[in-house]
RNA sequence: GGAGGAGUAGCGAAGUGGCUAAACGCGGCGGACCGUAAAUCCGCUCCUUCGGGUUCGGUGGUUCGAAUCCACUCUCCUCCA
């Protein structure tokens, strides 16, 4: 019988992480975080980690990884997410992997190659060198480089699109093969329940506008200086929504109102494009508004209850 | 009461006779996504039965043609009383 993991997807403000709590509780669960800024160390407020007392005992994995000067990819998550699924299923528990990048929960589901097995290391050299060459020649050359070898690849990604235009160079100079024709390993061998949580967009953009101000009065200021004073060795955390709009501030070119107007607007957008994700690249997805329809939870309940006998 | 200034699409803001249904920014909406993904990038945004229709405070003029010129009028701002 195939081994089973429940997955929990939804923009951010939704209430994935209660969720998935309940859910713990109830089931056996231990949560693996698909979040591309929990796994940092420090971020606690901005990226509305759980707390250890709001985990109630629920273990969870991939929260607090890495420091902020280390780099983690999506390669890393889906080898680190699918060894913690592993040794969960060895203790007779069920996996449940609860986030918001769905870039990342793809790449563990579907088992994307994602540029073979060459290091990030052979990588970046390469990145630099077609990143000199966008400084040299400029977008379009660098653009038609890549329609030069992969003219399919290069049809889907727009000039102005440097960074995948790029990646795409990489993986063709890395790998040997053409961007648009990598290998594609079968799906992971796991029966996924795939919850996900949505709710009305104003309601989601009002939770969102809320949320921002409660960050705020448990320090997320304080929180962001501290990253604004290592961003040359955070190159990922300080990318985050909740950090970087700060950075105009402590810099004065902006006031704080509105820098916080300026994370509350990232946020929302940021939600938009997760719900874009999870409405056009996962396609097994049960949606639920528990927002709306707090009974709905019920529901859930029992349907897993079912999946699981 | 007097003197200046301003009124443009949801907002901000260009435009100062035809190339303007009207730049640009914001906001909003939609989308892409195979190793930086909370990243990066793209499209739409007056109405439309897609033929066209109605716009630049209002009304009336000048003109082949006006958001752009003229007259009157309304509203707002600043200054003087």
């Amino acid at each position: 019988m195939r081994k089973k993991a429940i997955m929990i997807v939804g923009p951010t403000a939704v209430g994935k992480t209660a969720l998935s709590i309940d859910i713990a509780k109830l089931f056996n669960g231990e949560v693996i975080s698909g979040d591309s800024m929990q796994i940092y160390r420090h971020l606690d407020i901005g990226t509305a980690k759980v707390t250890p007392a709001e985990m109630a005992g629920v273990p969870h994995h991939l929260i607090d990884i890495c420091d902020l000067d280390q780099r983690f990819t999506v390669h890393d998550f889906k080898d680190l997410a699918y060894q913690n699924m592993q040794q969960i299923w060895q203790r007779h528990r069920l996996p449940m992997i609860v986030g918001g990048t769905g870039f990342y929960l793809n790449a563990l589901r579907l088992n994307l190659s994602l540029g073979g097995q060459t290091t990030p290391e052979e990588d970046f050299s390469h990145r630099q060198y077609w990143q000199d060459y966008l400084q040299t020649h400029g977008a379009q050359a660098l653009w038609d480089a890549l329609n030069q070898k992969d003219p399919v690849a290069a049809s889907k990604i727009p000039v102005n699109n440097e960074r995948r235009v790029i990646r795409a160079l990489e993986v063709i100079d890395k790998t040997g093969h053409l961007f648009s024709q990598q290998p594609t390993p079968a799906p992971l061998d796991v029966d996924f329940f795939v919850i996900g949580l949505t709710t009305e967009r104003a309601l989601l953009y009002q939770r969102i506008n809320h949320r921002v101000d409660i960050m705020m009065q448990q320090g997320l200021l304080a929180e962001a200086r501290y990253v604004y004073e290592h961003r040359d060795q955070a190159p990922q955390a300080s990318k985050g929504i909740g950090y970087k709009e700060f950075f105009g501030y402590f810099e004065h070119h902006i006031s704080l109102d509105e820098a916080i107007d300026l994370v509350k607007k990232n946020s929302r957008h940021y939600a938009k494009r997760q719900l874009t994700w999870f409405h056009n690249q996962m396609h097994d997805v049960q949606w639920f508004d528990l927002v709306q329809h707090p009974q709905q939870k019920l529901l859930i309940i029992q349907l897993l209850t079912e999946w699981l006998a």
